[in-house]
DNA sequence: TTAGCCTACGCAAACGTTTGTTGTATTTTT
DNA sequence: AAAAATACAACAAACGTTTGCGTAGGCTAA
């Protein structure tokens, strides 16, 4: 009874004595097959317990059915959501995800990017390293016509696909909001330079400030390269100012946690002394003794959404054989501000 | 220059006027390929830029080299943390990891694993729903011979490989310190039913009080389906029992997060009025005003990646195809209290 | 009646790679 | 110098599926 083989299209053939193709059609109900025929494959593919061998669909389709994402840590929080939302997305078509951590690690993102290609991927979502600044293993992928989608980290350059965040809404509205509570020196506390989120923040602050009529103290404006150490020293920077800042923009929630921690021990008072207003908006400050006036949302799940949706369509045009169409696939996510103190 | 088709093995052999078998063989260094032809291949395939077909060779030997990984939500941290174990794990070995998501639906769960089947896996992870209590969709796996470790979320059933936490190390800390503290009354805020972590969470707490010689109080055990709505009930019809309890166990951080937020709405004072232990030890006390007296870490991070290895010496046995070797891996992960007030 | 047209299926090739077998030179051994 | 061993490479089959094409038999229509 329990046949320890794994059934194929070719032994419903020979049970029932058709051909292959026959069998195969009648599985994929092609109308060429005569109804009892259908059935009678059906019936036997049943008893057998046949299943479709993908692995084998796959290579003859040429097509995988199967996207890549590659992100710089899986625990966090923001990339978790992001994975989510690809991941939502492409069981909707079902697409399977495969997945790959570069860890911020260069060397590794060109691997994992060598590996999907060999695994001849659909198209692949990728949130750059730290410390990508080149984008030579992402050309390699021209030739296999895989497309590529940038999401949250993406390179500095125009002639790619992408889903960033738009920093702007929500520090506008931040600074708005810290004007409002009567703040006048505002700092901030940046990310590393060769990320592009770090030049944008810094524009956009420029621009806040500029619209707000504050003045600019360049010596206000410090950055870390995201290590819990360097957090520190960036805040003690703005705290050994003559002209300290009454509040700080901080580059993300992680770095307003060492931040804050900072602060306590020099005996200051958060939100007192000092307020903030950083990125991310994890889902902590809700139950937090001390939180930042507001936390900005860049919505990941959403990012990462619309930057599968951008992935698919892409898809779908490289199956329809348009060849050329150089439009860029390119999308900006407003982010928004999320009060924590009134 | 830039050729636009993706170079073959046929491709290199045509170029050099020899067969491609000899191409393969020569990529490979086999050694019945002389020097000069090796040489040879090698150089024309960097020029046309070959790279194997992944999808072609899988299914050329039968293995995909992928493993699957099925959790009930990547965005919660222990599942997140528990994927990058598993990734880190797979990555070593040069494993693709294809995820799936249950959503804690039973109906997703089953459709992942005939996905993954059909994609003929070398091998599956699970950590199983909430509502999962049959194992028939576990069972046509075996007809394919794909090994399947279940881990955290094990099935309560003998004949299966698992990795599960040990919660009784942690507990019996806990209960400790609790009674160190002078607590008499612990109460327990359990899980739902169906799962296995629920009844052994409840052995072991009757087992530790025992030990502890402590009344058993079988009104001060409640649970809860894991929803912010039944968190609140069940705190609250702990606070309205006759003879209150001075401490609980709570199922896990976020049941214990509701709680909190409970405890504070009927003005008592966490840690005077009640004190708490609970279970996951997510990155987040060590910032909060209110905590737990200690919260026990499973290692998800650990759990997975002996899951993983268990999985990959099922997958090693299968292919060096010893039949019915018909023992069992399982692991237990002792669990460990970390204190957060002294 | 016969040309034409469905219906229902079989045949064979193809996707890219590996691998067992076979074949032919060249070298080594006796 | 003949026999045996070795080195190197070609041939062909195989993995499971899909699909263009061919075709036999039965039907319709003129």
């Amino acid at each position: 009874m329990e046949n320890n083989k794994i059934p194929t299209i070719k032994e419903i053939a020979k049970k029932l004595n058709i051909s292959p193709s026959t069998v195969s059609r009648a599985l994929n109900h092609h109308k060429s097959i005569g109804a009892v025929t259908t059935m009678r494959v059906h019936k036997v593919a049943q008893e057998l317990g046949y299943e479709v061998n993908k692995s084998a669909l796959f290579f003859k389709q040429q097509k995988t059915h199967t996207i890549g994402v590659i992100i710089p840590n899986l625990a966090e929080p923001f990339f978790s959501s992001a994975l989510t939302g690809v991941e939502d997305f492409a069981d909707n078509l079902n697409y399977t995800v495969i997945i790959g951590q570069s860890l911020d690690s260069l060397e590794r993102e060109k691997r994992i990017i060598d590996n999907m290609k060999n695994h001849r991927v659909d198209g692949i979502l990728v949130s750059l390293t730290k410390d990508t600044s080149t984008y030579d293993h992402f050309e390699s992928l021209k030739k296999y016509k895989i497309p590529i989608v940038f999401f949250d980290r993406v390179p500095k350059r125009k002639d790619i696909h992408y889903v960033a965040g738009n920093l702007y809404s929500g520090m506008l509205q931040s600074v708005t909001k810290l004007c409002d509570l009567g703040h006048r020196k505002i700092g901030l506390i940046n990310g590393p330079a060769n990320l592009a989120a770090t030049l944008q923040r810094l524009e956009i602050y420029l621009k806040c400030l500029r619209i707000k009529s504050l003045d600019v103290d360049y010596d206000s404006i410090v950055s870390t390269s995201l290590t819990k150490e360097d957090n520190k020293n960036a805040m003690l920077q703005l705290l050994r100012l003559e002209e300290k800042p009454t509040a700080v923009i901080v580059f993300n929630d992680y770095v307003l946690l060492d931040c804050i921690t900072t602060i306590k021990a020099e005996n200051l008072i958060v939100n007192k002394d000092i307020s903030f207003i950083s990125f991310a908006n994890l889902p902590l400050w809700e139950y937090m003794d001390t939180m930042p006036i507001a936390s900005i949302e860049q919505f990941p799940y959403e990012q990462a959404s619309k930057a599968t949706e951008f992935l698919f369509k892409l898809i779908e045009e490289r199956n329809s054989a348009k060849e050329g169409n150089a439009e860029y696939l390119q999308c900006i996510i407003d982010s928004e501000m999320i009060s924590y103190t009134s």
